[in-house]
DNA sequence: AGCTACTCCTGGTAGC
DNA sequence: TGCTACCAGGAGTAGC
């Protein structure tokens, strides 16, 4: 699903395409799409310029010139499990699960298409709101070494619940924390605050490369969901060494590799690589 | 503080 | 073939 790769993959692609335009009518076929009141959504936005599309975590948000409005504000807009982002020419048919549509003035349209509705796609007048509880960025300068020690030993939690925590740093999600838990050779149930030094290290290392090397490779597409805004694929699932790989050898040792539940969620290890909590 | 369960949704698939 | 039951999955919320 998208995670930090895709969402800037989709970011780099979509940015072009919607800097400068002017959003002119908005239709919206599912209210929760847009927080609920699709009039109030409606009018916010038409008129509104975008100035820029950034990322923040897993959520877009593009800065809105709103001329003659008290306050500017921004799109905020995160794909959850199916959404996707799609430019088109109006005449193009979106197809049965576009939840909101808004009007380009070049004469396009900005299409949100949502299967499983999960997503949602918000305007803003003060968007630091929704983000404020957001970790830092992964990628960014205040995710340093000496950060993610202080920050691990301040909690009492299992590594994957932790990273899946939006809170703790923000933008990694269930793919992303199996691969990058087992590139730095950590069981998930490992407890955040039991990590030595050169463990601690390579997690730091690992969040990094891994996700370095999913944008350079426009994230993942093992399902249909997931394309870029030009509708291809992404290329990173050929890396998995754990997601999805159940049953098969790990490339690293030839073990078996497990899949397990862990905060219900799908969880894919290496047993040998990945040493149990207890086995240290 | 951290856990578990529940909710939101739908397409796909397993089982009959 | 056609039906039902169940599952995945991000994140917010509630209760313990």
């Amino acid at each position: 699903m998208p995670e930090l790769p895709e969402v800037e993959t989709i970011r780099r692609l979509i940015e072009p395409e919607l800097v400068g335009r002017e959003i002119g009518r908005a239709r919206v076929d599912w209210a929760r799409s847009v927080g609920g009141e699709p009039r109030a959504f409606a009018r916010a936005v038409r008129g509104a310029r975008v100035r820029a599309v950034g990322r923040r975590g897993k959520f877009l948000v593009a800065p809105l010139e709103r001329p003659g409005r008290r306050v500017d504000g921004a799109l905020v807009v995160h794909l959850r499990m199916s959404g996707r982002l799609h430019v088109e020419a109006a005449e193009e048919d979106p197809g049965p699960y576009a939840r909101v549509s808004c009007e380009l003035s070049d004469g396009k349209v900005l299409h949100f298409v949502d299967v499983r509705k999960f997503g949602r796609f918000l305007f803003r007048e003060r968007p630091e709101e929704l983000l404020q509880h957001l970790g830092p960025e992964p990628l960014g300068e205040a995710f340093t070494l000496p950060w993610l020690r202080s920050a691990l030993r301040g909690r009492r939690r299992a590594l994957k619940p932790l990273l899946l925590d939006q809170g703790f740093v923000a933008g990694l999600g269930n793919i992303y924390v199996d691969e990058t838990l087992h590139r730095a050779r950590l069981h998930p149930l490992v407890r955040s605050d039991r990590l030595r030094a050169p463990r601690v290290a390579a997690l730091h290392a690992a969040i990094r490369q891994v996700l370095a090397a999913a944008i350079e490779r426009e994230g993942s597409s093992f399902d249909t969901f997931y394309r870029t805004p030009e509708g291809r694929p992404g290329s990173y699932q050929e890396r998995f060494e754990v997601y999805g790989r159940g049953g098969k050898p790990c490339r690293r040792c030839g073990a078996t590799i497990r899949k397990i539940v862990v905060c219900q969620r799908g969880t894919h290890l290496c047993p040998r690589c990945q040493r149990t909590p207890r086995s240290g």
